[in-house]
DNA sequence: TAGAAAAGAGCACGACCGGTCGCTAATCTC
DNA sequence: GAGATTAGCGACCGGTCGTGCTCTTTTCTA
């Protein structure tokens, strides 16, 4: 069984990148076959019905997300080192690999966020996972360490500001958004890892 | 010409409420004229097209948002005052005129952020005079007043801290996603403002 | 290499999409 | 209150939506 999960993640693959533009919702079967080069029938050869669809690409965005920004970092030394690597890789992801969209998970994370349900709560799942993966790196910015609700308050932060540099460059674009984002980043860094214990 | 234009004003109110919340894309004018108790042939009587309702949905998100955040503010003191108000208004107008959507700017701001067109170029001509209204405000946090420069990078962790807190609070169910923006903008105006010349 | 299993094509379906037309009825203007 | 304007309806159009069904071809396995 080796052509069937080529095939099948090629089309995750391009049902990502046409719902991080569209929205998961905006995705048409029909243009979505045609552009893998198959039939609308034959896409449900690899896919239940479209919902199914959705969870195969929220699946692959947050692989890709994981790969993409926290894996490189691990191979940092743990704490500071990493917790810029991981911001760095964060803002550059949606502008490398996701260049007419921007990033995936932020754009199905807005629209996914006022539909309850069960891709919403794993989509979730992931991102907490990943957010403590990240409070857990912050928290030794200090010595002694950050309490967790530092950490978090640091996340936050750290978060907004990701956010705000997409919406910088992408909607009102901004060409100095980088240097905004990274400036903030770092006077964060510099905030946090003096602040008395 | 009195009925027209409140019926009018009907549509696009509810037009917008659902393009909060499936996006300006999802929303159906079959859908829209059922819950407004009309005809879908009676929409277009106040339309010209599903774009042409785009755009009156665009204009009236921006007008309510101006009304509700800046509009107000300016009856308090420039400089502090005012730059707390809109950013407390803000972070609850999301909260309390759009509960199940959240803020529609946001909403639609995502959406369109990778849409090149005039509706796009409208909806950014509106954000950069906000913008540049409260970056103005912003420079009088200090005496001498901030520099452009100063003031926008205030702007822009300002304007993060808000979209952090719409993700905290609708993405990831964080209860205490007001207190820690809250916190973390506090923090904002106090460096600012003591920030030597 | 034969045969099972998977991949995919072709077609048709019912529902719904945005949009037009002509008509009636309500509303505004004078 | 007469007449013009406009709000709104119902029927309908061509197209596309997601999703079945059957049938053929390719691919994997024993």
């Amino acid at each position: 069984m080796k052509k069937g999960e080529a095939t099948r993640s090629r089309i995750v693959g391009e049902a990502a990148r046409q719902a991080a533009v569209r929205g998961l919702s905006g995705v048409s079967l029909g243009d979505l076959a045609e552009v893998v080069g198959l039939s609308k029938s034959g896409l449900f050869k690899h896919f239940d019905s479209k919902q199914d669809m959705h969870r195969a690409v929220v699946e692959a965005v947050l692989d890709r997300f994981r790969a993409a920004i926290w894996l490189p970092a691990q191979a940092l030394p743990p704490g500071r080192a990493r917790v810029e690597e991981v911001f760095r890789r964060w803002m550059h992801w949606g502008e490398t690999e996701w260049v007419e969209s921007g990033c995936p998970v932020m754009a199905i994370s807005v629209e996914l966020d006022d539909q309850p349900g069960d891709l919403r709560d794993y989509l979730q799942k992931g991102l907490k996972a990943f957010r403590q993966n990240v409070v857990d790196e912050l928290r030794l910015l200090r010595d002694p360490p950050l309490s967790e609700a530092e950490a978090q308050a640091a996340y936050f932060q750290m978060k907004s500001f990701i956010l705000g540099h997409s919406d910088s460059r992408r909607m009102m674009g901004d060409l100095d958004a980088e240097r905004s984002a990274n400036a903030a980043f770092e006077a964060l860094l510099e905030r946090t890892s003096c602040a008395s214990a």
